[in-house]
DNA sequence: GCATGTGAATAGATTCACAGCG
DNA sequence: CGCTGTGAATCTATTCACATGC
């Protein structure tokens, strides 16, 4: 029962975070003219371990060749149906500071089929203004937008102390997943999947591993080492 | 032997990347003078699990008061100091195209310690422009800048089939410490840390959920769900 | 022979559950 | 009594190593 093909196998988490770095790796290789390509190869070209390859693509079945390798074309699609890239998705951006205004002017989404199709902001001086073809709307009026044609994946680039509101919103018109940039925790109903990007937490995390590796091209100068480690 | 308290245990890779998280929601506590915190109030705040909080915070030593909960300012600058937020981190950003425009204007960075000391593109015409009061320089000058003041962190922000080279470069500029906007896999050697940030990626796996889970609120307009799973 | 696919081994992270202490 | 700190149990992910099949 059920759909033909693709979601009867549990798949990890870890691998369908690893399937999107195949998947680009593999478009490589397809403009290349490449049409064979081994675990290992593909391993090397997404910088993780070939059995990892293996074992991450043994899980949407076997479309391997023993001896041989996989074929590119098969993978390609194999891996395009799995992550659902065969229908487009549409986007809707909130918040056209900084970040939102360049998520919005970036190429690169339509490409592999997300479309955005509304930008929304609180700021009436930016109401109207048209950003890569789309018109920005007030973010009061999100669930009327959504409502006309709906909106799968949602991102939020808005400041921190109104991100949940926004999230929230975003629910309410029925948006499924979120992308959030805000630098805030926000919480979202189990039907609802949350991702994450936090530019400083990101630093944070590369300080911390700076100051205990290589504390050598460190500080500036104010504190270049003072308590160092090495 | 060695400095003085901190990087002696072993602090698990997972710990490193909440820290940032509990810092966040600690300044918060902190700012609304709140002085006492159990681990399921900071659970709560940073949407992770109560005993996860507790044995993050164990790996930095004992500092909680059984009965009572942790004291915020303690925790604050145990915290700050395991991350190495004492001192100031020099950043470098690579590329000025929409993404490392906004990142350069990006106030926040300043707030906590990170410092943007050099901006470079290899488009002459961006050379000289001043974005947050730092001139951009070419590409090539890349090692002259940073011999004179170190640069601890670099973050590309160049489209992806120039990302490798830059990033050859950062390494040569004394660089220890790469945060990856470009939608490619980079190698970097052994003694510098690498983390990544991708777009794409985040929404492909949006996508594989939002096809699995929600069948709902999904495709725009011309694949609405061929052969949806529900 | 060669590279996949996979059980088994290992490592790592999360969660449980409770002893221990303020 | 309440909350921390932590061993033990569980779950997840990675890696190994080799039988399997083209």
């Amino acid at each position: 029962m059920r759909g033909a093909a693709s979601p009867l196998r549990r798949i990890p988490e870890a691998t369908v975070a690893r399937l999107p770095l195949y998947l680009r790796s593999l478009y490589e290789l397809a403009a290349a003219d490449v049409t064979t390509v081994s675990s290992e190869r593909l391993a090397d070209l997404c910088g993780v371990n070939a059995a990892k390859v293996r074992k991450d693509l043994s899980h949407l079945g076997s479309y391997g060749t023993r001896g041989v390798g996989y074929d590119v074309g098969v993978l390609l699609s194999q891996i395009s149906r799995e992550l659902g890239l065969n229908q487009d998705w549409s986007i809707a951006i909130v918040g056209l500071g900084n970040l939102g205004h360049a998520l919005a002017n970036y190429r690169g989404f339509g490409a592999r089929g997300f479309r955005i199709v509304g930008l929304f902001d609180a700021d009436p001086t930016r109401i109207g203004e048209v950003i890569g073809g789309v018109r920005v709307c007030h973010v009061d009026d999100l669930r009327v937008v959504a409502a006309r044609s709906p909106i799968a994946i949602g991102i939020i680039a808005v400041p921190a102390p109104v991100a949940q509101q926004v999230a929230d919103r975003l629910v309410d018109a029925g948006v499924v997943s979120i992308l959030n940039f805000a630098p805030a925790v926000i919480a979202v109903p189990d039907h609802v999947s949350l991702r994450k990007v936090d530019l400083s937490i990101e630093l944070q995390i590369l300080s911390f591993y700076s100051q205990r590796h290589g504390a050598s091209g460190a500080g500036p100068g104010d504190a270049p080492a003072g308590e160092a480690t090495a």
